[in-house]
DNA sequence: AAATAATATAAGTATATGGTTATAGACTTC
DNA sequence: GAAGTCTATAACCATATACTTATATTATTT
């Protein structure tokens, strides 16, 4: 989900699209024009934006006006800040992370020079 | 620079490693432990995350210790959504789209069938 | 219904990206 | 200084991405 954003957002020309957007309701033809790009240029890098819920879009008639979707897109960069900062016990996808990084303990690295008895406290 | 950061956090190891470094700073040998990932994987993807500088370094021994840079994380995050809000004149960058998106005035559209008004009206 | 306009999608291609294995470099310990 | 440890980088390969041109789809006007 972080990621889908982050990917959407990590490119020059859907971020000019976004910043297009953040000043006028716009159809796939003005940002063409207003761009000087390619028709399914931005039309392409519009079903990123869309897919990423940052644009919304409704038709008038046969065009298909994109607005930005700023709640979501503040919504998800806060959810995102949260994400960071909350315990890694929230999170069932990491698990397995958590248990190894629980290995450390105090110390500073698992591996170590004299490793000797450092991993062999199972329980 | 927005798009650099979001290119580094546009990626689900490079997430994973941001989200680690959260908890505590590690070196690139315990994410490797930690991840279960390959040794230059992970050094990859930091080098990434360091050139974002989301992402710092210490030198402990022959080891470097790597830190969450969360003060730039959240600085530039916030300058992106300002930088969304803030008019298209402060951004020379853009100047002319924003030549061209004058164009538009009031009108919704720069392509019309009758080029001269256009109907919004739905009946 | 035919012509036109706005948009989406398909197909092809070049480059970017993320992974691997192999090797080099930089410290540390002995 | 030799050996071992930690990290970076190089070389390679497979897949993803961003573009192009060509075509399909859908809505509107006549």
């Amino acid at each position: 989900m972080f990621e889908t954003m982050f990917k959407a957002l990590g490119e020059p020309t859907r971020l000019k699209i976004l910043k297009l957007l953040a000043v006028k309701d716009l159809c796939v033809c003005d940002l063409e024009e207003i761009m000087q790009a390619s028709q399914p240029r931005i039309s392409q890098h519009l079903k990123v934006l869309k897919q990423a819920r940052l644009v919304n879009e409704r038709r008038e008639g046969q065009r298909r006006v994109c607005s930005l979707n700023r709640s979501l897109l503040n919504h998800n960069i806060n959810e995102f800040l949260n994400y960071l900062e909350e315990p890694l016990e929230n999170n069932p996808d990491l698990s397995e992370e958590l248990f190894r990084l629980q290995c450390l303990d105090g110390q500073s690295c698992l591996r170590k020079y004299g490793k000797a008895e450092h991993k062999q406290n199972t329980k």
